[in-house]
RNA sequence: GCGCCGUUAGCUCAAUUGGAUAGAGCGUUGGUCUACGGAACCAAAGGCUAGGGAUUCGAGUUCCUUACGGCGCACCA
């Protein structure tokens, strides 16, 4: 139920509409004050009157009934403080306990609609290092968030698999490469490889890498042979780690995939009279806007990464026919999104709005940027197995006698690190390190599924016991805060869409266990005081559980009936 | 040089998008356990929200400006 637009239903401001009432009110920031207010200094200077005294008169108007319980005037604050019964059976209603919370805070809001999310990107022949997580999980979480809100989701891993590196690769294959050991080492082997030739390149290497290259795209069989194959090697070493992250993509459409797809944008360019050369290169000049030219065809005649990009976005236009199209990529390219969609909006494409660069921080070490060819990389699975590795241990030392430890290790582990990045405002740096990836207290996943692992507990203790839908217990303040924290689970999961943050849910997540957490503390559940009390607490721990495992799950995190 | 982003407690971060006394975690100090799970809970200390100006009844939040830091600025992806 909507309380600001029911509270909104009863108040007459002269010259204010009951919407604009309702958008007006706002949760003050100490409970005590009450659970909504109407801030009256807007009304002021329309009714020529001071706001403590508007506050106070509208108090005195307000009708008493069953679900607000008091209006009371603080200052230029009009406080409402709501029936606690009646909130809670709203709650329950609304949460669908009959079917375990089953699709709580979801909608149908999306009906109908599509968005594309490019995420993760991968790079064929590079293996994941810490960089590539935020784009990752982030991708993800979007993609579930929006699911469970109802849209129509396509997932788009838009792989690089297209550029002059793959020529280098080949020739530092023939060079050094034995069959059997990057066969065996997979695509560190291939790493290896390429860290080497960048090395040692010589003039001449480097022309030979070139010609390697444009036998790749003139279709060389054993070129392209190889490019497959470090392609197969890269896919199933991605692969093991998506599972592990729960990842998934309903699209593997790479820059490849884009080559005999541009020309027509190329040709539409040119028809509407955008396509100018300069400098010996075909650019759209957007000198208007203050950015510099993007360019679609360099010098020698041949596309860029920029090139491929646009081409895609028209694909994804007519295949998926979009709402959105988001793209989740580190602000780095923030000028370059800025460009692509300019340009296509200047080509006369009203979708150019529905384009989003949904832009997060960059990674570096405590030492300071990563670099491949340096050595100074931390690579994703070594983070993941450490965090599992981790858990392990400590779950060795605090519950040895647990069945299937390395299942719920592996939950609680790369939880983790799903969580490390999802926590902060997406748009933060983060400086890694494994003092704070490994630290599993206080705000973290860990924690939240410690919290479920208690529900889980308690329930276990009432299962046999009548639950019933009892309505006679009094809301103490406890289980008022906690109902009102698990109420705010569908703003939550909204808000995350809305400003494509998932952060929003894990901070609900972690918000509402130490809620969860205070009550516990108490309030005695198995055994309260009477039956009726025991019923209804009961049933919020049932709720708790419920709506704590749905929101790690929408951020890709599992949690373990035990711990 | 120009553009974009950031700066909040010792550290890492929140703050319902302009509302009441700026909140958490980590760390520090001191407490709570003969129990429905201590990976927990409570308390204390810690702040001129980087500096300055402006708008507003009201600013961490909007605008201008300075400083510091990150990123980007034509044929890489």
């Amino acid at each position: 139920m909507d309380y600001k637009a029911y509270i909104a239903e009863h108040i007459a401001v002269e010259g204010v509409t009951k919407a604009e009432v309702a958008e007006a009110i706002a949760v003050p920031p100490d409970a005590a004050m009450g659970d909504y207010a109407l801030p009256c200094f807007k009304f002021a200077k329309l009714l020529h009157k001071a706001p403590n005294l508007i506050a106070q008169e509208l108090a005195e108007k307000y009708p008493a009934d069953g679900i607000v319980s008091s209006a009371e005037a603080a200052g230029a604050y009009l406080n409402f403080r709501l029936n606690r019964k009646a909130l809670a059976a709203d709650f329950f209603r609304e949460f669908a306990l009959e079917e375990e919370g089953a699709g709580y805070g979801s909608s149908e809001e999306g009906a109908g609609k599509t968005v594309c999310i490019d995420y993760s990107s991968v790079n064929i022949a590079k293996p994941f290092h810490i960089g590539h997580l935020s784009t990752t999980v982030l991708g993800a979480a979007l993609y579930r968030i929006f699911k469970y809100l109802g849209y129509n989701v396509v997932g788009i891993n838009h792989l690089g698999d297209y550029g002059t590196q793959f020529g280098k690769l080949i020739s530092a294959y023939k060079k050094w490469g034995v069959k059997e050991e990057v066969e065996k080492g997979g695509i560190h082997a291939i790493n290896d490889l390429y860290v080497r030739f960048n090395a040692e390149a010589t003039e001449e290497m480097e022309a030979e890498a070139r010609e390697n290259f444009r036998l790749i795209e003139s279709g060389d069989e054993e070129a392209n042979a190889l490019f497959e194959w470090f392609k197969s090697l890269t896919m199933r070493y991605v692969g093991k780690i998506y599972d592990r992250l729960h990842v998934t993509f309903d699209s593997y459409a790479g820059e490849r995939f884009y080559i005999d797809k541009m020309q027509p944008v190329i040709d539409a360019l040119k028809n509407k009279g955008l396509l100018v050369e300069s400098q010996g290169a075909q650019v759209v000049d957007l000198e208007k806007y203050g950015m510099p030219p993007f360019i679609v065809l360099r010098s020698d005649g041949a596309s860029l990464y920029a090139t491929r990009d646009l081409a895609a976005a028209f694909y994804r236009k007519q295949t998926y026919d979009f709402d959105k199209c988001l793209y989740v990529v580190a602000y780095q390219q923030n000028l370059h999104f800025k460009q692509l969609f300019k340009v296509i909006e200047l080509m006369g494409e009203a979708w150019a709005k529905d384009m989003v660069h949904v832009a997060y921080g960059m990674v570096s070490l405590e030492d300071g940027a990563m670099s491949t060819r340096k050595g100074k990389v931390v690579w994703l699975e070594d983070v993941i197995d450490r965090c599992v590795e981790k858990a392990k241990n400590v779950l060795e030392e605090k519950n040895p006698a647990l069945e299937n430890k390395s299942d719920v290790a592996e939950k609680v582990g790369v939880g983790a690190v799903i969580f490390g990045a999802l926590y902060n405002n997406k748009i933060k740096d983060i400086v890694f390190s494994y003092d704070k990836a490994l630290n599993f207290d206080g705000e973290t996943s860990v924690y939240v599924q410690y919290t479920c692992a208690r529900c889980a507990s308690v329930l276990e203790k009432v299962k046999d016991l009548p639950m019933g839908e009892r309505a006679n217990a009094p809301i103490g303040e406890r289980e008022f805060e906690l109902i009102r924290a698990l109420g705010g689970f569908p703003d939550a999961v909204k808000a995350a869409a809305k400003n494509y943050e998932p952060s929003v849910i894990a901070r609900w997540c972690v918000d509402t266990a130490q809620v969860f957490n205070k009550f516990y503390l108490d309030c005695k559940i198995a055994q309260a005081e009477t039956e009726d009390l025991r019923a209804l607490r009961a049933r919020l721990t049932r709720a708790t559980l419920a709506a704590l495992t749905r929101g790690l799950s929408l951020l890709g995190i599992g949690v373990p009936e035990k711990m």
